[in-house]
This record gives C-alpha cells, structure tokens and sequence, in this order.
DNA sequence: GACGCTCTCATTTTT
DNA sequence: TGAGAGCGTC
C-alpha cells in the first residue's frame, strides 16, 4: 500500500513537490533528462493512492504511441490496481475512442474508417481530376497541407474566407470537395478526428459535462507539441470545475511546428487558466556534462526561449567526438566499426543507437550494419502498414465492412487485375457522380443498366458477387482466418505467389504477417468482435505498432523526431551538415531554423554518456554527389568539449557545391578562383579567412586550376579539424 | 486492357 | 535515386 511512498523518496526535492502537488492546475516545465515520464507516472499513482479517486477518473494524453505503452508499462510496475479503465492514449487514440462511442451524436456513420496520409493525399488527387485542375500548377501535396492546416486551426470550409483570392478560392474548393467526398465515403483522416472529437464535445453539452465529471485529472505530456485544436479540446474538458490538468512540457523541445503544433499554447495555458502553479524541473539526470554543456550551447543560440537552465551533478565524462567524414559511405563505416568496437566490449545492442535528420540517409548504415552482421531496428520510413500488399489487403476488409468506401473500391475494383480499365471505371465514376452514390452502387446501377458489353457486365458482376459472397464467407470467423480468406478469395495471395522475384517474396511472407499480425491482435484486444473495425482503426493509428517484429537487443535506428522521449548510452548523430542538418528548406527560415535547433537540442539530450557526431564532405544524395559544409550546429558546440577524430581532410574545389549549400541561389559573388592556387597569391603558411569559418592557415596545396586541392587548418575548429572550403577564401 | 519502356521531377519530420 | 506519368506495343 505504501509502494509509491517508497518510490517517492527516490525523487528529488522538485520533482516530489510536483508529484504531491495537491489537486490543482499544474504547468511542469520538464528540461531535457530531468526525469518528466518518471514525474508524470509517479504522480498518477500518488493521485490514485492519496487523491481518492480512481482510474476511471484519470485520462492520461501523449503524443506518440510509444509514449502511451512506456507510460501505461511503468505504471503498472508502480501500482497495484488494475489500470484498465484508465484512459491512456495518443490525442489521436482518445479522439478516436470517442468518436466510436459516440459516433451517432457526432454524425457519422457506426462503421466509419480512419485514413492515412497516403489514403488522404490519393482522394485529394481525385478530387483535383473531377475538379479540373492540373496537378503540376496545383500540387496535391498543397491541398493536403491547406486542408490539414484548416482543420488543425478548427476551421471548416464554410469559416473559411476566400477574400477573392484565386488561390485561396480554388483551395477551398478543393477542401469543400474533398469534405463531402469524406462524408459520404465515411471516411476520417488524422486531423478529422482531433476536429471531430472536439466539435462532439463542444455541440452536446451534457456530454461534455458527464466526461467533465469523469476525468477528475487530466494528464498531458509534451504539451509543446500541441496543436491549436487540441488546446480547445484540452481547454474544454478542463473548464468544468471539477477537473484538474497536469501538463508537462519543455519549449525547448518544441519539434512540431511544422505539423501546427504551437509553443504558445504553453503561455496560453497559463493566461486561461491563471490560478496554475508553474514548477521548473531543471536538474538533468540523464547526460554527462559534456553533453549537457554542448546541448546547452546549441540551444543558446536560439532567441525565443523560456528562462530555464539545465544542471547535473555528474561529472564531466568523455569529450564528445566529431568524425568528419570523406562521403556517407565513409560517414557509415566509421560509424559501425565504433559500434562493432562497443560490442566487443560486452556493450548492449539496443545501448546503441543512430540518429538522422531524414529517413533517406538510414540506406547505408543499413547496409554496413548488414555487413558486419550486426542486428539493428529501424524505426518509421517504410512502415509495414504502408506497404503496398498490405494496404490492398487492407482495402478489400475496408470495403467489406464500409462498401461506400470509394477509395478502398478503387484500389482493388481491378487488383489483381480482373481486366476492368480505365474506360469502364470512368463510366462507373460518371454513374457514381450523376446519381451521388458511391461506386459500389453505381457499379450495380451499371450492371443492370447494361450499359456496357455483355463481358465486361459479367466481369463487374462476379466483382459484385465476389465481395458479397465473402461478406457472409467470413461473418464467424476469426479475425485472422478472415483476413487470410480475403487473401485467397481476392486472389491477392496468388498474385504475388505466382511473382517468383524476391520482391514476390517478401510480399507473401508480408502477408503471412499480416496474418499473424490479426492473430496476436485477438489475442491481445479487449474489444469483443466482430474485430474487423478495431484491427483497421488500430492498424491506421499505430502503424508500426503491430506486425513490426520485436526489437530485442537491436542497435536502433531512427530520425531525430522518433527519438524524442528516448534516451540512449552511446549514440551517434550522423549527418551534421548545412542542407541535411539544418534542413534545406529551413536555411531562410528564421524560425524554421530554431525549430532545427531545437531538433539538434534533443538530438544531442538522448545521449548519455558518450556521443558521436559526424558529417560528410561529400554527399551522394537522390543520386547527386554533392559537396557539404558542415552543420552551423557543429560551430555552436564550444571546440573544447569536442574530439575531432578526422584525418587532416581536404575538399575539392567544385563551384556546383557552392550554390547548392549557400543561400540555394548562385554565390557567384562567394566563389573565389582556386585557380589561383599555385599563385604567389596563395602560400603554405598563409592566413586565410572565411566568413563562416574564420580564420586559418593553408597547410597544402596540391594541383592547379579547378583541381586544386587546399588543406587548411581553421583556428576555431581546433588542431585537428581541418576544413579547406572552396568558397571566399580572402 | 496489360505491360514495359523512357522520361521527368522532386525531394523532411508523424498521428 | 526512385516513384509516377506518358507513351507505344502486344
């Protein structure tokens, strides 16, 4: 009984107080490390214990599913009552949880499915066709971020002004298009549910108070990565009276802002809610003070920030090391001989693990670690619900349970291929669209129409039968022999059988998983069936949560935002160059820059005790070599903490690099003539200076003309850190 | 209507 | 580099 009481005498002062706080609006200011999960989780079970109530009472809100599993995990290790009625879940969980409850007062329909990016951007793709517009001056990725964006800031088409814009206007029309396509599919992307949900609460008001009255607390984790439609919701499940909010977040690690997240909302909290108590944890456990002091340096730089400074009692440890690299190739081979060296040493793979900007750059680590035959799990990229096979699968469930599903119907109305093409599908669309039913239905009005030749009519019909047929096939049966019934009814498992190449077989045995996937999800699921809904709402909102093989005592691979929460002993950041890290498209960004910073500030917080930084000279990127300057970043970390474990390195004179890096437009006023190499102009021995690298000394010279080859040692990048540029040398 | 070929084009991060 | 569109051939 007195179990947390135990634990809490482990905390620190700070954390503590925030854990016994007594039931009241609470804003946690968690630096990087200082322990926000374990706060968090102890405060849960404090409240369970002391604040009589119980989980019913309790809605705990994160951002990732990781974060929600971690979270629920923990807890149950710390108490003893069940935690099943106890609402843990990501934004998009919990939305979705009571969109399914509540499905009737929210207007939709009971069997409605949720749809990915991917799902979203091909009916918007549609849409453009039907409306005309031409995909090359109006890019469909536009439209989807204009629609996301919208409904993110809560608007709906009709609150949306136009102002006579032409762009505006045609966006809207495509939102407007894209809304009753949805409604009448019953279709919900990600950012529809989060609408929704909101929209439910704040229409039915005693709804609203009856979950008012439930969720006594509510817990939110990283609260700077809210959203303007989540803070509403947040806003209006908090403003009963009775209930009470615990959120943590760090504007520091604020990474979001690209997806709508707001940093504001943190100051906003505290304007709407003004009685709540603010408490700083700042002591960070996690990093040796090197890593502590580097990621503090980095973070500096940025200029809108909350005052909040990380300290640690740790000692200093190891000096963080820089590898510059001649390619990525070279980048990728030191990288995983270190690794190679720290499991000879007794060193746990999953203790390890590699960071990058985007999900590109994880091919040849994938390959050197393949190599050396060291086991590794890589996170996000191609996700095993995104694969092609899968969603054709998943297509066929979709338009058994939902046969309005017209972009399910499309997908698989000709795959495998039954000989339905273009011709016949448009005149189906033309039905579809004449007389407002979905394509399922126009199909029949088609067929017994007999609009079409006599084959073709039969081909559609044993379509129709086939669907039908399988409908009441599987009505009693398991999730997973329903899933594997629709494989070899559809002819889907043939199709890709009969496909003798590799790739034919990573696909059956894909779905072979899939299958397996279903099992262990009847396994696993609380929900009674029939399963179909659940497995495909599940399978949408955490898509690599299921099928994804265990990641036993793997080295770990993943972007920079996937790692955000994690923490590793020995971590690598590779590709710490201007373009790549920061990203291009934020080089002109003030803010989008900061954001990149903050995206360092975490990158170089997950590490532990020893970290590895490195970059590349040369970058062979989307099939281009590309010359690289290093990360601005890298000049932010003091040169003291760093160990640079580069040979003296040279790069070559190539203008092309020089306008691909600076500025993306042409530097032809930075280039300098290399040419001028073996002038008397340019000596061994000589100063030169750079405006991004200051001053430095030419060591050697080798060559003449465009070939020249300059080895220059900079003084700001210590003794070792040699970066000749081909750039503005005066 | 299916299939294979060439050409073009855009490149971030995730629920 | 690799996905997608467009085009020509079977």
């Amino acid at each position: 009984m007195n179990q947390p009481l135990t634990h809490i005498s482990l905390l620190n002062e700070v954390q503590q107080k925030a854990v016994t706080a007594e039931p009241s609006h609470l804003l946690i200011l968690a630096g990087a490390g200082s322990g926000k999960t374990r706060v968090l989780v102890h405060r849960i079970a404090w409240l369970l214990q002391y604040g009589n109530i119980t989980p019913f009472n309790i809605l705990a809100v994160t951002f990732t599913n990781k974060a929600a599993n971690e979270m629920r995990e923990r807890l149950n290790k710390l108490v003893t009552i069940p935690t099943s009625n106890m609402w843990v879940g990501t934004f998009h969980g919990i939305a979705h949880r009571l969109l399914r409850i509540h499905w009737n007062e929210a207007g939709l329909s009971q069997n409605f499915q949720i749809i990915d990016s991917e799902d979203q951007k091909r009916l918007i793709k549609k849409i453009h066709k039907t409306l005309n517009l031409d995909d090359k001056k109006w890019p469909v990725e536009n439209s989807q971020w204009f629609i996301n964006n919208k409904k993110d800031e809560g608007l709906r088409p009709d609150k949306i002004n136009s102002g006579g814009d032409l762009i505006t206007a045609t966006l809207l029309k495509v939102y407007t298009a894209y809304t009753a396509e949805c409604k009448r599919n019953s279709l919900l992307d990600f950012a529809e549910l989060l609408l929704c949900s909101y929209e439910l609460m704040h229409n039915c008001p005693e709804l609203l108070v009856s979950y008012q009255q439930r969720f006594q607390h509510i817990l939110i984790d990283e609260f700077q990565d809210t959203n303007k439609i989540q803070y509403l919701w947040i806003h209006l499940l908090a403003s009963g009276g009775s209930s009470h909010l615990t959120i943590v977040g760090d504007d520091d690690q604020s990474i979001y802002g690209w997806r709508g997240a707001k940093v504001e909302n943190m100051q906003r909290i505290k304007t709407d809610f003004p009685d709540i108590k603010v408490i700083c944890l700042e002591q960070n456990y996690r990093s040796s003070g090197n890593i502590l002091s580097a990621a503090s340096s980095v973070i500096a730089n940025n200029c809108n920030r909350w005052n909040k400074t990380l300290w640690t009692t740790k000692e200093p440890g190891e000096l963080i090391n820089l590898y510059v690299a001649i390619n990525e190739i070279d980048e990728a081979k030191f990288v995983v001989k270190q690794i190679h060296k720290y499991l000879h040493t007794g060193i746990a793979p999953n203790d390890i693990a590699i960071l990058y900007r985007s999900n590109a750059q994880s091919r040849v680590f994938e390959e050197e670690l393949l190599k050396e035959g060291i086991p590794y799990t890589i996170y996000g990229g191609y996700r095993f619900f995104e694969r092609a096979e899968i969603k054709d699968t998943l297509a066929y469930l979709r338009l058994l349970v939902n046969p309005n599903d017209d972009a399910s119907f499309e997908r698989i109305i000709n795959f495998p291929a039954r000989g339905i093409g273009d011709v016949t599908l448009s005149l189906i669309r033309e039905k579809a669209r004449a007389d407002n039913i979905s394509l399922w239905y126009a199909t029949q009005s088609v067929i017994s129409e007999q609009k079409l030749s006599s084959r073709m009519t039969e081909i559609l019909h044993s379509f129709i039968e086939l669907i039908k047929n399988l409908a009441i096939e599987i009505a009693d049966m398991p999730l997973d022999k329903q899933i594997n019934q629709v494989l070899y009814r559809s002819g889907l498992y043939n199709h890709f059988k009969d496909d003798n190449t590799t790739k034919g077989d990573i696909r059956t045995e894909n779905l072979e998983e899939l299958i397996n996937a279903a099992r262990q999800f009847v396994l696993d699921t609380t929900e009674s069936p029939p399963l179909i809904n659940a497995f495909l709402a599940r399978v949408a909102l955490e898509s690599d949560a299921v099928g994804s093989k265990e990641a036993k005592n793997t080295v770990q691979i993943m972007t920079l935002h996937s790692a955000k929460g994690l923490e590793f002993p020995i971590l690598f950041l590779v590709g710490m160059e201007m373009g790549l890290f920061p990203h291009h498209s934020s080089l002109n960004n003030p803010s989008a820059l900061e954001e990149e910073r903050r995206l360092c500030y975490v990158g170089i917080t997950r590490a532990m005790s020893k970290l590895f930084l490195s970059c590349a000279q040369v970058r062979r990127l989307r099939g281009i070599e590309s010359y690289c300057m290093p990360s601005k970043f890298l000049r932010e970390i003091p040169p003291h903490l760093l160990n640079t474990l580069s040979q003296i390195t040279t790069i070559y004179p190539e203008k092309r690099s020089v306008s691909v890096w600076e500025n993306n437009k042409t530097a032809s006023t930075t280039k300098i003539k290399i040419a001028d190499a073996t002038d008397s102009q340019w000596k061994i021995g000589q100063k030169v200076s750079h405006p991004k690298f200051g001053t430095g000394i030419i060591l050697e010279i080798n060559g003449k003309g465009d070939n020249a080859k300059i080895k220059i040692k900079f003084e700001q990048w210590g003794i070792k850190l040699l970066v000749a540029m081909y750039a503005n040398l005066r």
